[in-house]
DNA sequence: GCTATGGATAGCCTAGCATCCCAATGCTA
C-alpha cells in the first residue's frame, strides 16, 4: 500500500511551496495529501484497474497529482519533488515536527545557519545563535529547545494508529503461508498501547527456515538485523522494526504470555507461580519437571488460578489483584458500539456529505450517527454559524424521513462542536444550541493559559446548560503536542454535577482522555463517549483505537454513553 | 493545482495568537 508514502511527498512538496509562498498549490497538495492518507482502497490498485482517469476521480486529485502519483508508482521518485529536496538538502519533516517551527523558519535557518536536520537546530539554539537572527528572539529561540526536548520524549515511538495496519498487513501475510500453523501479534501492539516501539510477531510452525525466509524477503524491507530460526528481525522502510519469534506448538500459549507482558504484569505472573510451587517462563509452566500447562494462554492463567486477563489491562496497575479477588472488570468489547457521535461533513470542510457518512456509518452497523461540524470560530474549518447549523438541520430531518421510509433503523442525530473561548464562552448562541439534538465543546485555541485560568475556562462551559459533551478533554496531540494544564479532578467532580460526559478521541494523535485518565474518570462515576472526530468517512473506522484505549482504561459498557440504544442515549443530554 | 461551471477561468486558505519589534510575520487551529 502506497497511499501513506505519497501523502507524506505531498505534505512534503506543500511545505515546500508554502516555503516559496506560492500561493493556492500548498493548500491543493495537502488536500491530496489528507484523501490519500485516508483512503481505505490502495491507490495502486486504483491505478491497475482504471490507468490515470481513475486516479483523477479521487477527490483532490487533479491531472497534475495524478500524473506524479502514476510516476511514483512506476519510477519509486517524483522529479518535481526530488528538484525541491536537492534545492533545500534539510530534514524539513524533523525540523517542522518543532512546535513553532515552520517551512519558512527552517529555510531562513537553513540560509543563515545552515541548519539541515534536528541536531544542527538544538546546537544552534543552545549557542544562542538564533535568537539573534531577524524575525527570531530569546522567546522563540526557548521554545524551539522545548520542543526538541519534548520531541526527544517520545523519539523512537510510533502511533499505534500508523503502525496498528502494517502489522496486520505483515501477520495477515504470514497467514497466508501454508506453514504457518499459529500466529499473533505480542508485546505492546497486542497491549494496544497508544504508542509502539517494534512490532512483535509470534508464530508456530514446523518449517522455521522456511518461515523465516518469507519474513526475511517481505516488500519494503530496507535492513535485515538478524535472521535465525527462532528470531528474526527486520526494519521496513516506514522505519518499523519487526520481530518475528517461532515457538513450538506446545508452547505457543505461554510464549504469547511472556511476550506480551507487560514486563511488569509478568514479574507478578512468575511471583504468583512461584508461591504455587511451579515455575512459569516462556516455554510453559512447569511442575518440577512436568509442564502442566502453556498450549494456550488461558491454560497458563489457569494454571495459577487466574481468570484470562485482556491483554489491554495487563500493566501491573492492579488487575491481577482484581483477578485473585474473582473482580476483574467486564472492559468494554470491540462490538459494544452502536454509534459515533463526533464527525465531520462537507458542511465545514470535511470530504464527505452527510449521506455518505451515514451510509458509511450503516454499513459498519451502527444504529446512529451524530454530525458534529465546527462552529464559527474555527474559520480554517469552515465553521458553522447558527443559521448555517438550521439549514443543517433541515437536510439531516430530511435524511432520516428517507431513512424511515426505506425501513433502516438507523438515525442521525445532529451536534456541533462548538468552542470553548479563552473566557469559557461558547462560540455559539444559547438559542442555537438548544435546537440541536447534543452539544459538544472543546478547546481549539490559547492552550498555553495557567492551569487556573484553563480549568475555569472548561468549568465554564460544563456549566453551560446546552453543553453536554467535551471534546478531547486534555488537547495533547501525541508525538507532537503535550496536554494542556488542567485540574482534571476538579473537572471530574463538575462533570459528575452537571452530567457533562468526557470523550474518549479515536483519533490516532490524540487518544483523549489517556487510559489513566479513563480509569479516573470511571472512579469517579463520570460517563464517557468514544468517537472517532472522523473528517471523512474511512476514518470512522479509527473508532477501535479509541475503544482500545477505553479498555486500557478499564472502561466497563455502563461507563460509555455510546452502547446505549439511541434512546438510552438521549437521555444523558441536556 | 483542484473544482466548479459559461469549458477557459474564477475562486480557493482564514483569523487569532505569540513573538518580535513597535507594524509585520509565521505558526496553528
Amino acid at each position: 500500500m502506497k497511499n501513506k508514502e505519497l501523502a507524506h511527498i505531498f505534505y512534503e512538496i506543500a511545505d515546500y511551496l508554502e516555503m516559496e509562498e506560492v500561493a493556492f498549490k500548498p493548500f491543493a497538495y495537502q488536500r491530496a495529501a489528507i484523501t490519500l492518507e485516508a483512503l481505505e482502497e490502495d491507490v495502486e490498485e486504483i491505478y491497475k484497474k482504471g490507468g490515470i482517469e481513475a486516479l483523477e476521480k479521487i477527490p483532490g486529485v487533479g491531472k497534475s497529482i495524478a500524473v506524479k502519483i502514476e510516476e511514483y508508482l512506476k519510477t519509486g521518485k517524483i522529479q518535481y519533488y526530488e528538484k525541491f529536496k536537492k534545492q533545500l538538502p534539510i530534514n524539513l519533516e524533523e525540523i517542522i515536527a518543532v512546535e513553532g517551527m515552520g517551512p519558512k523558519r527552517a529555510k531562513v535557518l537553513y540560509q543563515k545557519l545552515g541548519i539541515r536536520n534536528l541536531k544542527d537546530l538544538e546546537k544552534a539554539a543552545k549557542a544562542h545563535e538564533i535568537a539573534s537572527l531577524f524575525g527570531f528572539g530569546e522567546k522563540t529561540e526557548k521554545n524551539i529547545l522545548e520542543g526538541i526536548a519534548f520531541l526527544k520524549r517520545s523519539k523512537g515511538r510510533f502511533l499505534l494508529g500508523e503502525i496498528l495496519p502494517k502489522a496486520r498487513e505483515i501477520e495477515e501475510r504470514l497467514k497466508s503461508s501454508k506453514e504457518v500453523e499459529q500466529i499473533s501479534l505480542a508485546g505492546s501492539i497486542r497491549r494496544r498501547k497508544e504508542t509502539i516501539g517494534d512490532i512483535d510477531i509470534l508464530a508456530v510452525t514446523k518449517k522455521p527456515q522456511k518461515v523465516m525466509d518469507i519474513f526475511t524477503s517481505f516488500p519494503g524491507i530496507i535492513k535485515i538485523w538478524g535472521k535465525g530460526t527462532t528470531k528474526s528481525s527486520i526494519r521496513l522502510k516506514e522505519g518499523f522494526d519487526v520481530d518475528l519469534r517461532v515457538v513450538a506448538k506446545k508452547s505457543y500459549g505461554s510464549a504469547l504470555q511472556y511476550f506480551t507482558g507487560s514486563k511488569e504484569h509478568n514479574i507478578i505472573t512468575r511471583k504468583i507461580a512461584i508461591e504455587k510451587g511451579l515455575k512459569l517462563n516462556e516455554y510453559g509452566v512447569f511442575k518440577g519437571r512436568k509442564m502442566i500447562a502453556g498450549w494456550s494462554e488461558t491454560g497458563v492463567y489457569k494454571a495459577i488460578d487466574l481468570p484470562w486477563i485482556p491483554p489491554e489491562i495487563r500493566e501491573d496497575q492492579g488487575e491481577i489483584e482484581a483477578a485473585l479477588e474473582g473482580k476483574l472488570p467486564e472492559i468494554i468489547d470491540y462490538n459494544d458500539l452502536r454509534g459515533d457521535l463526533h464527525c465531520h461533513s462537507k458542511w465545514d470542510g470535511g470530504e464527505n456529505s452527510i449521506l455518505e457518512m451515514a451510509q458509511k456509518a450503516q454499513e459498519i452497523g451502527y444504529e446512529y450517527l451524530g454530525i458534529s461540524d465546527h462552529t464559527k470560530f474555527l474559520r480554517i474549518e469552515q465553521g458553522l454559524n447558527e443559521a448555517q447549523l438550521a439549514q443543517q438541520k433541515k437536510e439531516i430531518n430530511k435524511l432520516n424521513e428517507s431513512f424511515q421510509k426505506e425501513g433502516l433503523r438507523f438515525r442521525l442525530l445532529q451536534g456541533a462542536e462548538t468552542n470553548i473561548l479563552k473566557d469559557g464562552s461558547i462560540d455559539i448562541k444559547d438559542s442555537a444550541l438548544k435546537k440541536l439534538d447534543y452539544a459538544i465543546a472543546g478547546v481549539h485555541s490559547s492552550f498555553k493559559i495557567p492551569q487556573k485560568q484553563m480549568t475555569e475556562r472548561i468549568i465554564k462551559a460544563m456549566k453551560n446548560p446546552n453543553i453536554d459533551i467535551i471534546s478531547h478533554p486534555t488537547g495533547r496531540l501525541l508525538k507532537r503536542r503535550d496536554e494542556y494544564q488542567i485540574d482534571f479532578e476538579k473537572i471530574l467532580r463538575v462533570a459528575r454535577e452537571f452530567g457533562v460526559i468526557l470523550e474518549i478521541n479515536s483519533w490516532p494523535e490524540r487518544l483523549d482522555l489517556n487510559d489513566q485518565k479513563i480509569r479516573m474518570a470511571k472512579e469517579a462515576g463520570v460517563k464517557m463517549i468514544i468517537n472517532t472526530d472522523a473528517h471523512q468517512k474511512d476514518q470512522l473506522r479509527f473508532i477501535e483505537l479509541g475503544i482500545a484505549q477505553a479498555r486500557r482504561g478499564w472502561a466497563e459498557k455502563e461507563d460509555v454513553i455510546n452502547t446505549q440504544p439511541l434512546k438510552g442515549l438521549l437521555n444523558f443530554f441536556k
